[in-house]
Order: C-alpha cells, then sequence, then structure tokens
DNA sequence: TAGATTGTTAATCGATTAACAATC
DNA sequence: TAGATTGTTAATCGATTAACAATC
C-alpha cells in the first residue's frame, strides 16, 4: 500500500460504509416507501416518510444521507426513485437464492412466509433430517434429505441459509453450510453460532424478545410496589408526587 | 427502616436503570448459564462466560455489575447463583401469562415453540379471525374467536401479546390488545405499530432479517469488483494486497 | 422572491473496550 | 503471600438529535 488513489467524497463515504443502524432501518424504510408508492403517492417529505417508518425525520435524513443526494431541496424525495436506490443499496435488485434448514412448524412457516419471496429472496432448496419429511412438499418445493446440502447450495449457487433446526444440530448445520460456500446464515436456532469471521450470522430469538419484553413489564408492575417502599422508608412523609 | 431513605450504591445503580443494550444481552447469558448448570459446572469466570456467550468479558462483566456484584475476586461466578439473580433481573421468576393472536402456519409454529413455555411464559390464550381455526386444538389448547380477546385478556391477567397476523389487522388486534390491558407486545406483522408511550413493542421482521443479510452479501460479493475497479484505475500498478 | 425542505454540522448521548486497582 | 479474577475507571467509538445553511 502506497500513495494512495483517494476516492471522490461520495464515493469514499460509501466506502467507509453505512453504518450498521442505518442499514437495518432501510429495510423499514424501503417497505414504507413501497407503501407509499402503491397508494400511488410519487413524492414524500423526510418528515413524512419518518412518521411512516417510524422514526424522526433528522434520523431519516441522516441515514438516507449515507446513500447519496437523492432528495430535491424544498420539495422532497421521488418516492419511486428512492425505492430503486434503496433497493439497490440494500441488494435487492437481484434475487438472492436461499437455503431453509429445518422443516418443523417454523421452518414451515418460515417456507410459506411471503415477505421472504416478495422482495429480493428465492427459496430454492429446503432440507430435513427426518426421513418422514423428505419428499414433503412445502411451498411448492420438495423436502430433500439432509444429505444433499452440498450439492443443493453449490447447484443453486446458494449464498443465505435459514437454519430453523433444533438447537443441538445448528451448529453442525452451520459447519456444512458454511463449509459449503454460504455466507449469510440467518439463524432461528436458540444458539450462539461459531462462525469464520467473514461469514455474517443474524439471529431470531424468539424467547429472547419475549425475556426483554418481561424485564420491561416487570418494571412497570414494580413500579408501584417502588414507590411505595420509598414512601413508607420515609417517616412523617405523607406522600409522595408521582 | 428508619431515617436514611437513601438506598445504597448497587441499589441507586438499578434504580437509574440497566442499559437496554445490557437487558438485550442477559437473556444470552441466562441461556449459557443454564446450559452450564445443566452441564453440573458451579463456578464459572467472566472470561469463559463471554466465550459461551459469545461476547467479551469487559462487556460482560459490565452488564454484570448493573445487576451487583455476584461475583467473587479471584474465583469467579457461581453459577446457580447468578441464573437466580439474571433470571430476578429479567422477571422470569414468576411466569408470565402470554396470548397469541393469530394461529397461521407462524403463531402455530409460535404455540408450539418450546423456548416460549419453557421459562417465565405460560401461554393462556390463542385467538383467530378465522372460523374454521376457532375450536381447533393447539399445542393443548383451543383457538377462540377473535371476539373474546378482551376477555380472555382479563381472565388470564394477560399482559404480553404476540401479534401473528396478517399486517393488514395488525394495529386493530394491537389497539385491542392495549384498550384490554396488555402492555408488552411481540410483534411478527411487518408494519409500524402505534402504540401509547407507556407499551413496550417488540418487533420481529423476518424479512428485515434477511435483507439486512442481503446488504452484507451484496459487499462480499461486490469486493472483487470493486478491488479490481480500483486496480485497473491505477495506471502502472500491478497489484493490491488483500 | 418567499416558502419549503434537504443535507450536513456539531453537540450530546449511550455503548464498548482496555486497563488496572481492589480483593478473594 | 502469590496468583487469579472481579468490578470500575476512563478513553474511545458509534449513534442520535437539534439546528441551520444550502438550495430547490
Amino acid at each position: 500500500m502506497t500513495s494512495a488513489p483517494r476516492p471522490a467524497s461520495p464515493r469514499a463515504a460509501r466506502t467507509r460504509g453505512v453504518p450498521e443502524a442505518t442499514v437495518a432501518r432501510l429495510p423499514v424504510y424501503l417497505r414504507a416507501l413501497s407503501a407509499l408508492a402503491d397508494e400511488g403517492v410519487s413524492t414524500v417529505s423526510s418528515e413524512e416518510l419518518a412518521t411512516a417508518a417510524g422514526v424522526n425525520s433528522a434520523k431519516l435524513r441522516k441515514d438516507l444521507s449515507y446513500l447519496g443526494s437523492y432528495g430535491t431541496r424544498g420539495v422532497g424525495y421521488d418516492v419511486g426513485y428512492l425505492v430503486y436506490q434503496v433497493s439497490r443499496e440494500l441488494g435487492l435488485s437481484q434475487d438472492w437464492p436461499v437455503i431453509i434448514v429445518g422443516l418443523g412448524h417454523l421452518g414451515h412457516a418460515l417456507a410459506n412466509y411471503g415477505g421472504f419471496v416478495s422482495r429480493g429472496f428465492a427459496i430454492r432448496a429446503l432440507v430435513d433430517a427426518d426421513p418422514d419429511l423428505v419428499g414433503v412438499e412445502v411451498a411448492g418445493l420438495e423436502v430433500r434429505p439432509i444429505g444433499e446440502l452440498e450439492q443443493l447450495v453449490a447447484r443453486h449457487g446458494i449464498a443465505i441459509g435459514v437454519i430453523a433446526t433444533p438447537a443441538t444440530v445448528a451448529q453442525e448445520v452451520c459447519d456444512r453450510l458454511v463449509s459449503a460456500g454460504v455466507s449469510s446464515i440467518l439463524n432461528f436456532a436458540p444458539t450462539v453460532l461459531a462462525v469464520p469471521e467473514e461469514v455474517e450470522v443474524r439471529k431470531v430469538d424468539l424467547s429472547i424478545e419475549l425475556q426483554i419484553l418481561a424485564f420491561h413489564e416487570q418494571r412497570k408492575v414494580g413500579a408501584a410496589h417502588v414507590t411505595r417502599e420509598l414512601v413508607e422508608a420515609l417517616p412523617g412523609r405523607a406522600a409522595v408526587s408521582s
């Protein structure tokens, strides 16, 4: 590495990377934009779009500014154009081939989930270790034996794997997916997966989400208690304003 | 309890609040701790537990320090005691009654998901708008008509609602849950829900997770391109170290 | 030109991390 | 006491937000 051809400023910004927090919100913006497009809305202000997406407008504008300057001052954003730009940034211009491993209740639900198929993804293979499930048709696709995992990944050029197996076999499945060439994994099994650092793992953990809710719920329920305890701990104090 | 209502330092810390990022990791620690307990491990260092949970040890210690000082310097943490403390902090000492609205593929999967039931939660009611589903038994519970939502919430003292309906009706379902007294909602429908600020909503959005993966996948695929472009843009340069 | 709204700056806030004193 | 490991400090990093100059 020597002198370095310094790239132009906006390119540099993109190269330096869109912040993770922003990336996580782009799909939300995209959904809101698609809804607006379906309603026939052609122009939207950052204020309106932010409301639809459930964020504040400063955050929205900052997020969009990482992609480029796609708005018009005094006017707003062209809905169709922004749909295109956000889709492109997210890599949804092409269809990503997906494999689902594990066709239990959850895998079954995922295979049938419209949102997967609708935009940017195509489920190309379903595999399961249970012989009773092999051969069954789910969402128009035949469930194949887990032994075919590698060849299915290769044949369909699959880059994204969805793990919907029991936790006990998730790491093994993950290892096989990775060595077959899958480099992005969506994990529904309640386990921490170990992967090489170039592999991206996202985790969806239903019981974790519930436990986070329980924490907040407890706080609400507890609030009355705590207040009462504090009041009782104050000798000669009649009440505390709430 | 006499004069000094001034809470001791750790209590004060707890009152000031556990950071959200920490709360989100506590369930992960709890799972790792439970696994260790099942293996008969009685003591664990922050280094070991951090590895099991997939975080670094400094973060783990900082997180645990918000709950109190439950470790022993030079020794580590007692697994059983820490399970108890983390569970208590998360509000899992009691069982939270849960209602699931929408018994399609996903709702069905959720009702049967072991992780929900296992610790701290009890699914008490299932409702659906589809007359064909009403009366069907799912996970040992009879699906009731959506019209009974309010009375089921009241009867079972339900505080946590899971929305697994189509996006089109999610807001309406949410409104009904909230006015029935539910104050924590786990939303699987791909919509932004509007709720009063005292209501906590968590969102699980399968297609958003996939889209985030697509973004990173695109970067990897694109990386070769970008590198090549840069190299070609450098006259007289042979190669760039990767 | 006047009004509207973006894109960006800079201040603030919260989360992460390395390092190490405290202490078992 | 010596070795080990926690709990905490402080530095750093990244994300959020209000405010406003740029500009349509």
